[in-house]
DNA sequence: ATAATAATTGATATTGATTTTCAATTTCAA
DNA sequence: TTGAAATTGAAAATCAATATCAATTATTAT
């Protein structure tokens, strides 16, 4: 996995977003920052939760329009489990999987999925164009078990 | 694929919720059969459209309860996309992978997935242990290309 | 630096999906 | 056929997410 010190990252999705033309607030600073670092899947009430730490004055509003930029981005992603289903974390930049604690919500990608074979084979046995799949992982993460 | 007549199938779940205590009505046989005979994932509104024309008392109250006594059956299960969660599917017996149409929402389900040296091996380098998996593919069906 | 302007903010109201409550109705067993 | 218990649908309540809007704030040009 990509050891990314977690300000490095947060700083690095500040300048994205200025590229990008958004403006660097307070409220934003927070936001990113909590989901920058965090290694664990996050609800948006979650990260408000602990965004609001940072910056005291942050509305919830914010965090969903943030989060709903930072997706655009790509620089994040949601994450879907059976319930509980918006929940987001930090992307990758390349697709790969994910594999989640369901104690704890954290998280972590893996990649080597042979799953070309397969996509061709059921492609061709029931007649679909197959753009786009999904996979992931569920289990305990060390500290859980 | 399994060829299952739609009636038969609409029957045996019949059986089966009579078998576990739950009564024959008039409004549960409505959402039955549309689910039981739709190759295609539903959410909760357009079953109750579909059912409400066999059934015209029938109310969005009773459609959410009776999905969710199906689903707590394993007779229906529930299907998740990037957005609009909340659909459902006939399940299968066994545990398979859904194969889903963007456009239209046909779904089928097939095998196969050779997922297990990956999920060893994802088990071994992040130290969790693994319980539960899923896979989707996503695509175009013959009719919606 | 400062002022102008355009984006951003948070409070509030609104939406839409789902759940709860409850009195009336219906199923099923006796 | 009858009575107890399950089920119903309407209405109210809940919850997450979005839209509205006046006040604030970051940036740009001066």
């Amino acid at each position: 996995m990509d050891v990314f010190p977690d300000s490095r990252r947060a700083n690095s999705w500040f300048d994205r977003m200025q590229k990008s033309g958004y403006r660097l607030t307070e409220a934003r600073r927070a936001v990113v920052d909590v989901i920058a670092s965090s290694d664990r899947i996050l609800t948006a009430t979650q990260v408000f939760d602990q965004a609001r730490r940072q910056c005291d004055s942050l509305g919830l509003v914010t965090v969903y329009r943030t989060l709903a930029k930072l997706e655009e981005l790509s620089l994040v992603e949601r994450v879907h489990q059976s319930e509980d289903c918006h929940a987001y974390i930090a992307a990758t930049p390349d697709h790969q999987h994910l594999l989640i604690c369901q104690q704890c919500g954290r998280a972590q990608f893996f990649s080597g999925d042979r799953l070309e074979p397969l996509m061709i084979e059921v492609a061709q046995t029931s007649g679909y164009h197959i753009s786009d799949h999904w996979l992931q992982l569920f289990g305990l993460c060390g500290e859980c078990q």
